[in-house]
DNA sequence: TCTGGGGTCCTAGGACCC
DNA sequence: TCTGGGGTCCTAGGACCC
């Protein structure tokens, strides 16, 4: 064999990130059910961000509320979130990625794309593995995939602590019979509707017309899931430092607001934060949003360009107060976010940007 | 059972202009 | 009295990801 060396797509997944990391620095903690969720507290609204694979076996998983978790594993240890922990770990292990010579995109905090060209993706996979391991202490899986997301998801198929190939030749032996959540990128919503058509599984979606598609989801998204029910995706990695086109700041108040001046000061003060997030990046504000959850569960958003590019953080705040005129007095406030946008959502060639979710 | 906080991107539809 | 077609810009809202 001349050279059967060709690119590849590695997504390399560290197994229950966060928990592992506390447990790292709390070695008693290990092979217990570890809860890290909101300030730890599991008698406040606030979620699960990980939970360790002992707590998983009892049905805890990411995104559900702590109240929920403590009620199924009430001897867990639940602990608070603690964002620069996480963010050093983090950086350690993109910098090892960076070490193998390929080329990495970071996704999260604990997941990044390995571009490479080899004759030996599984090979590199387990070099991965061992160099994270060994600098870090942490445990990854990793997906090798001839795109993106077909390494995305092939992780999946790896955990825990395992390696797993998907290419156009096995994809739909493998997924073919899947319902279309299983999709990266296929959430709850879409599945129904995908439903509502009698597209139920990966190759009903491969096989479905793109026009029908594209009627049910418009030009660019009918299109991607088009594809998506393929196995087709982008497969190029691009390292190019990440650029955030902006920056919010929420809370979900643990009792509801319910005075307009409750509000108004909520508001200027999320909007003062989400501002310090962009004048630290020296760049201006063109749009200014404000996100309501109404008690129970209903979301509304409220915009609105700025007349004028901005770097002064009144503007932002009058902005933000200005929008709060608009939020409903009359009903209980749950949440509130102030969104500060240093890039218009259209900016951009979209032809160059591909409806890939979940950049962090 | 009760739902975080940080993001990204897409689409529908109204306003406005020629 | 009845009523174009096309384009752009903007806001609201939806959906998804980690």
């Amino acid at each position: 064999m001349g050279n059967g060396a060709r690119p590849w797509v590695l997504h390399v997944d560290l197994d229950e990130f966060i928990a592992a990391v506390e447990v790292l620095r709390r070695p008693e903690l290990a092979g217990l059910p570890v809860i890290v969720g909101g300030r730890g507290d599991p008698t406040e609204r606030a979620v699960v961000s990980t939970a360790s694979y002992a707590a998983r076996e009892f049905g805890v998983g990411s995104g559900m509320p702590l109240k929920v978790a403590a009620r199924k594993v009430p001897d867990a240890v639940f602990l608070p979130v603690d964002a620069p922990a996480y963010e050093e770990a983090s950086d350690q292990v993109m910098a090892t990625l960076r070490d193998l010579g390929g080329v990495v995109e970071v996704l999260g905090w604990d997941e990044a794309f390995l571009g490479a060209t080899t004759d030996d993706p599984e090979a590199l996979a387990r070099r991965a593995q061992a160099a994270v391991l060994e600098a870090t202490a942490l445990h990854c899986s990793v997906g090798i995939g001839d795109n993106k997301v077909r390494a995305k998801i092939a992780t999946g198929f790896g955990k825990p602590r395992g390696i797993f190939r998907l290419t156009a030749e096995n994809w739909f032996e493998v997924m073919g019979e899947r319902p279309t959540v299983a999709l990266w990128g296929v959430g709850s919503r879409v599945s129904k509707r995908l439903a509502g058509h009698g597209i139920e599984t990966v190759n009903q979606l491969a096989a479905a017309p793109q026009e029908l598609l594209v009627g049910e989801f418009g030009p660019r998204m009918g299109v991607w899931y088009s594809e998506l029910g393929r196995g087709i995706g982008p497969a190029v990695v691009d390292d190019a430092p990440w650029i955030a086109r902006g920056h919010s700041r929420e809370t979900t108040y643990q009792q509801n607001l319910t005075t307009p001046e409750e509000v108004v000061e909520a508001v200027r003060e999320l909007a003062a934060q989400a501002f310090e997030d962009t004048a630290r990046e020296g760049r201006p504000v063109f749009r200014v949003t404000l996100k309501v959850r109404y008690a129970p569960f209903e979301t509304k958003a409220i915009g609105r360009k700025l007349a004028a590019p901005t770097r002064a953080r009144d503007d932002v705040v009058a902005a933000a107060t200005e929008l709060a005129a608009r939020i409903d007095p009359d009903r209980e406030i749950r949440l509130l976010g102030v969104r500060a946008e240093m890039v218009m959502p259209d900016g951009g060639d979209p032809a160059e940007r591909t409806p890939v979710r979940g950049r962090l």
